[in-house]
This record gives C-alpha cells, structure tokens and sequence, in this order.
RNA sequence: GGGCGAUUAGCUCAGUUGGUAGAGCAACCCGUUUACACCGGGAAGGUCGGGGGUUCAAGUCCCUCAUCGCCCACCA
C-alpha cells in the first residue's frame, strides 16, 4: 500500500498534479482516446460546447455549477465508451467588455474612449481580454473540466469573425436582414442601441400631469413625460369612446411651450379610456407605442430629442436642455399659461440599460434588424419565429428539442409568441464589424471587403449574441466544411442557467436552423442561480459572493463539486454554504479512509472472483442496482439524485455495513469467507470509484493510481462505467 | 397586465411513471472496536400551505383559495 493512504487526504497535493496528468495523457481530445485505444473508432459521439464565459473578468459560482454539471455528462460519457467532446471558449462579450475597459480607463487615466479613438480602444480592449481568458483558462482547469483544449475557440478569434460575416451575408441576400430607420432603444449613457433584452426595468414615483397643449384645445392628455410634448403630431383616442367622437379627424396647428406643433385627432384602439382622461397625446419619435400609433394613421414623426438626451428643438429656454431639465422648463410653462390640470403621483417602470444603468431614450434610428417573420423559402417556408417555435417540444409543438426542466419550455413559447424583430447593430466599437462597405451611394455586403478604392465600412458592430448565436457550429469550423463539424454537431446537450434562455439559446436555435438546418443540441439542461446560505443573490455589493478558488483552495473541488449538485435539481435556485461544503471534503477523506481499509485487507488476493458466499451475493445485487439507478439518473439528468445516491452507498451501507461486517470476518477461521468477503470489498470499492469519478474526479484518480491494481486502466478517466 | 414557479422535519432542500414520508445540517443520548473524531451507534422530530375533487390508493393528478418569489410587457 502506497504510503500516502497512511496520512489523510490532501487535496491541496492532489488536484493540481492529477488535472496536470490528465492533460498530458491527452485523453480530453476524443481523437486520441480513439488513436489510444480508450474509445471505439465508431462510437457514437457526444458533444458538449461549452457556454464561453464572458471575458470580462473571473469566473464565479454560476460558472462553477455550468463546469461541474457539464464535466459530470461528459465523464460519464467518456467512461461509457462514446466519443466524447467538451469544447472550451470564451465570449468577447463586446459591450459588456467594452463598457468594463472603458470604466477602468476612466477611472486610472481620466480618458474617455473618444479620447483614445477607436482603434486604440480597441487595442486596450485586447490586451484586457488576453489576460482575462488566461485567468479564466486556469479558473477552468482548478474545477477539474475535461474538456478539450486543443480545440478552444474564441467569439471574436478569425474562424469565428469570418463565420459571423458569412452567416451575416447568407441573411441579408436572403432578404433577413434588413436596415431599417425605426425606434430603436437608446442607451445615452453608453452611447448605442442595445436589444429588449439589455434593458432592465426599475419602479420608480413619478408625476403624471394632466394638461391640455393649449386654451382652445379640446382634449386634456396625461403624461409622464412633459418635454416629449413638443414631438407631438397627434391625439389618438378610442373608437368607441363617445366624450371624443366628434373631434376624430380635426386637426388643430398650435404653439406648444415655443414649438409650433400639429395635432390630428385619431381614433386608435391603442387609446384605453379608462386611463386618465381616455386621450392619448401621440409622440412617434420617442415612444414605441406611439410609434406604432404613427404607422397606422400616417403621422409625421418629428424627432425632439438626440442622442445624448437633450432636446433639439424650441427657443434658448429649451433648446439643448437636457430632457430632466426640459421637462421642469415645459411643467412650469403649463403652470404659467394654466394648462395644468393635475399633477399626481404614480409608479412608473423605467427602462434602463443593464451594462452601464443609463436611462433609456427610445428614438428613431437607421439600424440593422433580423426579421423574424419572412419566410424562408429553403426553410419549408417558414419564417425564423416559426423555425424556433418548431424546433422546441411542449404543449404548442412538439420539436426535437427537449428542455429540462420541461416546465420552460412554456417560458419559451410565450417569449417566441411576443417576439419582434431583432436590432442586431450597436454603435460601440469592440465587437464583429457590420460587414458592409459603402462608398457614396453604393452599399455592399459580403464577406471580404470589396475591390476597389473609397469604400468605407459601416462604422456599426454587431450585438453580441450574433456571435453566440452561431457558437455549436462556429467553434466546429464552419463555414468550412470540417471533419468537426461533420462528427459532432448537432451537439447533445446545452447546459446554462436559465437566465439566458431567451438571449442565448432561443438565438443559438434561430440560427442554427437557418444556417445548417438542424438543430444545435438535442437537450436544454437549465440550471437555476447559486445563491448564498441565506437565500440572497451572490452580488459584488453585498459583498457575499463565495470565489470557487478559494472554495478549491479550502476544501478542495472535489468537495465544491459535490456541495453545487447534491441536492440542486434543474432550474432550481440552490444555496450554498461553506457548512455543505466541507461536508463533502469530509466525504472524500471518507472514501480515503475507506481505501486504506480495503488495500490493507486485501494484499496478494487473485484478481478472480471467487466463490461468493450468500451474503456477498448479495451484496453484489444490491451494488448492481445501485449502478443501475445512477445510469438511469445520469441519463435522464437527474445528476442530484446521482450524487446523493452514490454518496449515501459509500458512506453508509459500504462504510457502516460492509466494512463493519466484514471486520469480523476478516479475522475468522473459515478461509473460504474471508476470500469471498475480500474480493468483495475490493469490489465495491472499485465500483464505487467509478461511480464517484464524474462527480468527484479528483480523489477518485488520486485513490486509482495509487492503488495501482493489476488489469485495469491505469488511468480512472478513461475506465469503462459500471453499468450493473 | 401576461407568463412561470414555490409552499414537505428547527434550518436548507430531495422525492423519477400515484403504491407504507427522505437526506444533509442543527439539536439530544451513548460510544474510542482492523480505516476514518474530517468517526461510529441510538433515539427524537412532519395531519407534505388551507379547502374541495378523481382513485382501491394522492406530497405526487384536477379545481379553488392564501402567501412568497421569478420572468416578460410600449398604459400614456
């Protein structure tokens, strides 16, 4: 028995050396685990991409329980014979990247990024996120990932920028994508568009005036925003409301705190007469709704506001106040002139961006967007809403795609039932060029740049989720046509957090079956939010958030592994605490202990099984169910009922109950027991290795190697799964 | 406003197709024996949020109420 069993288990002298010889064994790349004899030339393959980290900086614990969920299928996989690909990368993340340097700019250097220009920004951005995916490549090996890093991949790494502007041509020559003057939401603080889905609404008071724009105007309107009045081209009121109908169609020219506005009265059933005074003053250059209203009556759409929020229009006491400002100019205008009819407090939800907390200003805008309802011919003449909704089973349809939990699946078909069409353009400037060249009134789109001189490329990137859209067949080589791509797409599973089901994951389906026609993974796994021992978001100003590295440096990952996946079941918020964590760093001196046991009492016995006595017997049935109910549980994901199983065996039926019983029977007469009751125990440990080694790999290769059994894979990695 | 989820032992949560209620932690009693005190043995603890229904049988399926949470949304 090697000499270290006779010490408790150090995960400290352990973790970094075993993931060290994993990776020079080179059994991470299925083509040398097949090359090496490990995996069948023909087995059946199983991908995983790995969903790249942003690289903005470190990775925590949501990342931790993506790593280990997703390590567990794929060493599982891997010990189950398939021909199995994890592949790593990270996501350049382009304005959440962008708006994290140009902060820290600011901060150390006083600079703006107008000050640096753009190719300079640029640079320093690069340089960041050198740095921050080397950090994050450690970060994923300390957690124990087996995954394959000779084919690591990068959002915004050449394969991948050409890829984007290949797919980016196929749309627009497809009629998908289109460039479009529309409302669009306005980030003034960050100084771009971002998508629905970067806006996150706060309740905020604030007054709702009512008002009439002048004396002889027929009709109060309400509003929360004053200093949009001035854009006004209508009043949309409800058809059937009988206060209005005779006004419908009237049209009346007034001066509006300075600004001479046009006012047509329209009947829109936008117009709820329930609220306020039942009128709805319609401003189309700064509402969506409104400019929606502006669509279906015709309306002139005067835009009153910029982009750096301030106004564009009026005399000295307006023009070029920002909108707060202009708004206390126009309320005490109403007040001078009595307009103002009321002024009451209500809840109002402000949008807001999530990178940099500005407060949205919706304004028209000549944008790229992705229409997600033409059809598409090559595409059985549906349109990409339909593709998405296709792809997905549940109750609306019954596609490939199965999501675990189920219960999302609802989440997902009422988002796709509301979706419009996607602004994939941003005016910041790290990110995957908008593949266009103009030079005066010539555009063109393609690939490479066009021959010829005075081009210009459309200053413009593209939102970040493009990128990511693509990412289970970008990362494969596509738009080569490889052997990668070829062997391992579609992928099996797409594991992450629930969160990004709508920005990510519906986008990966859209595009995948617009580009290749099939879906990018069979399974959805979706797990929830780690939170802390009190149920709170980990959050940077709560200062609760648990490093996964100093939870490896403490307890080892062995242990943090365990404490994210017992008990967490799919799309479920789990807690975490060091108490749990340390239970299973108690766990894996357990098996330790356990080890030194079994080798001390089982030196020299043949390899063969012997005669089993009745008992053993059934302790060997009793172990073959067990691998059978984790079979089962790993394949059908229910990775915590896995873990909790294996971990209640080894502890308390082969630790309290076999080994218990076998002490006696160790030190008894009848030879042929004793034999039986050792070769069992060397069993049910080796079993038990196995079992554990998805979920503790760490300690489960430590114990492996340095048992040094005869006829077995030296290397526990890549050992056949028990199956029962 | 629309959608989704949760409510099970003191705490944190499991509970797969309906078949005698489970784990971890905490608390209680006892214990150092071929591994392990990062330990072992034992006992305790729940009318599964309330009400109704389907069924031979319901924590599990259906209806309803209550409380909490999350996501989406252009009520000005």
């Amino acid at each position: 028995m090697d000499d270290k069993f006779l010490e408790p288990y150090d995960h400290k002298a352990t973790e970094a050396r075993i993931y060290k010889e994993w990776e020079e064994s080179g059994y991470f790349n299925p083509d040398i685990c097949i090359e090496k004899g490990v995996t069948a030339p023909d087995a059946e393959p199983y991908t995983i991409m790995m969903p790249p980290p942003n690289a903005t900086g470190v990775l925590h614990m949501g990342h931790a329980l993506m790593l280990t969920i997703e390590d567990i299928l794929v060493r599982y996989h891997r010990m189950n014979g398939r021909r199995t690909l994890w592949l790593p990368g990270t996501d350049h993340a382009a304005i959440a990247t962008q708006s994290k340097v140009e902060k820290e700019i600011s901060k150390k250097e006083g600079k703006s990024r107008h000050d640096l220009g753009r190719e300079e920004l640029v640079r320093r951005i690069e340089e960041f996120v050198e740095d921050s995916r080397s950090t994050i490549r450690s970060q994923i090996r300390v957690m124990g990932a087996s995954c394959d890093w000779s084919r690591e991949a990068f959002t915004f790494d050449e394969p991948r920028n050409r890829a984007v502007r290949t797919i980016f041509k196929m749309m627009y020559d497809d009629g998908l994508i289109y460039q479009g003057n529309r409302i669009v939401n306005w980030d003034p603080k960050g100084q771009t568009t971002i998508s629905d889905d970067e806006i996150v609404h706060e309740e905020r008071v604030t007054k709702l005036y009512t008002f009439k724009y002048s004396p002889d105007f027929p009709i109060s309107i309400s509003t929360t925003r004053p200093e949009t009045k001035v854009g006004d081209t209508a009043v949309a009121v409800h058809p059937d409301d009988p206060r209005y109908k005779e006004y419908v169609g009237k049209e009346y020219d007034m001066v509006f705190a300075g600004v001479p506005i046009h006012i047509k009265i329209v009947a829109d059933e936008e117009a709820d007469p329930a609220f306020g005074t039942g009128a709805l003053g319609v401003t189309p250059a700064h509402s969506q709704a409104d400019w929606a209203i502006a669509d279906r009556h015709n309306l002139p759409r005067p835009q009153v506001i910029n982009e750096f929020a301030k106004m564009t229009v009026g005399g000295p006491e307006l023009l070029g106040k920002k909108t707060t400002e202009a708004r206390e100019v126009i309320v005490s205008w109403l007040r001078e002139q009595n307009l103002l009819e009321k002024e009451e407090d209500t809840k109002q939800n402000i949008s807001t961006a999530e990178r940099t907390g500005g407060v949205v200003e919706p304004l028209p805008k000549l944008q790229w967007f992705i229409d997600v309802n033409k059809k598409i011919s090559a595409r059985g003449n549906r349109s990409l809403k339909e593709l998405m909704r296709d792809a997905v089973a549940g109750e609306e349809k019954d596609g490939p795609i199965r999501i675990v939990p189920e219960h999302f699946s609802k989440t997902y078909f009422n988002w796709i039932n509301n979706l419009r069409d996607w602004c994939i353009s941003r005016q910041i400037w790290y990110g995957h060029r908008v593949p266009v060249w103009y030079r005066g009134d010539e555009m063109y789109c393609g690939v490479e740049a066009p021959e010829g001189a005075g081009w210009e490329q459309d200053p413009d990137t593209l939102d970040t989720w493009f990128s990511a859209g693509i990412w289970t067949f970008s990362a494969l080589g596509w738009p080569e046509k490889t052997e990668d791509l070829k062997i391992y797409h579609p992928t099996h599973v797409l594991e992450t957090g629930y969160e990004i089901l709508f920005f990510w994951i519906a986008r990966m389906i859209l595009m995948t079956e617009y580009a290749l026609g099939e879906v990018p993974f069979k399974t959805i796994y979706l797990h929830g939010t780690v939170r802390d021992g009190q149920g709170r978001k980990m959050s940077k100003s709560l200062g609760n958030g648990i490093d996964p590295l100093d939870i490896a440096e403490k307890f080892g990952a062995d242990a943090g592994r365990m404490a994210l996946i017992a008990g967490t079941a799919p799309g479920t918020d789990s807690k975490i605490s060091e108490d749990k964590i340390k239970g299973y760093k108690h766990f894996a001196n357990k098996i330790w202990n356990i080890t030194r046991f079994v080798l001390s009492n089982t030196e020299n016995i043949p390899s063969e099984e012997p005669a089993l006595s009745e008992k053993d017997a059934a302790h060997v049935k009793e172990l073959e169910t067990l691998c059978r109910e984790v079979t089962a549980d790993l394949e059908a994901y229910r990775l915590h009922l896995a873990s909790e199983k294996i971990y209640h065996y080894i502890w308390h039926t082969f630790a309290d109950v076999i080994i218990e019983e076998a002490k006696p029977r160790l030190l008894g007469a009848d030879a042929a027991d004793k034999l039986s009751c050792q070769w069992f125990l060397r069993e049910a440990l080796l079993t038990s290795l196995q079992l554990l080694h998805p979920f503790m790999p760490f300690v489960t290769e430590e114990i492996w190697k340095s048992a040094r059994w005869p006829n077995l894979s030296p290397v526990l990695m890549v050992e056949k799964w028990p199956k029962g």
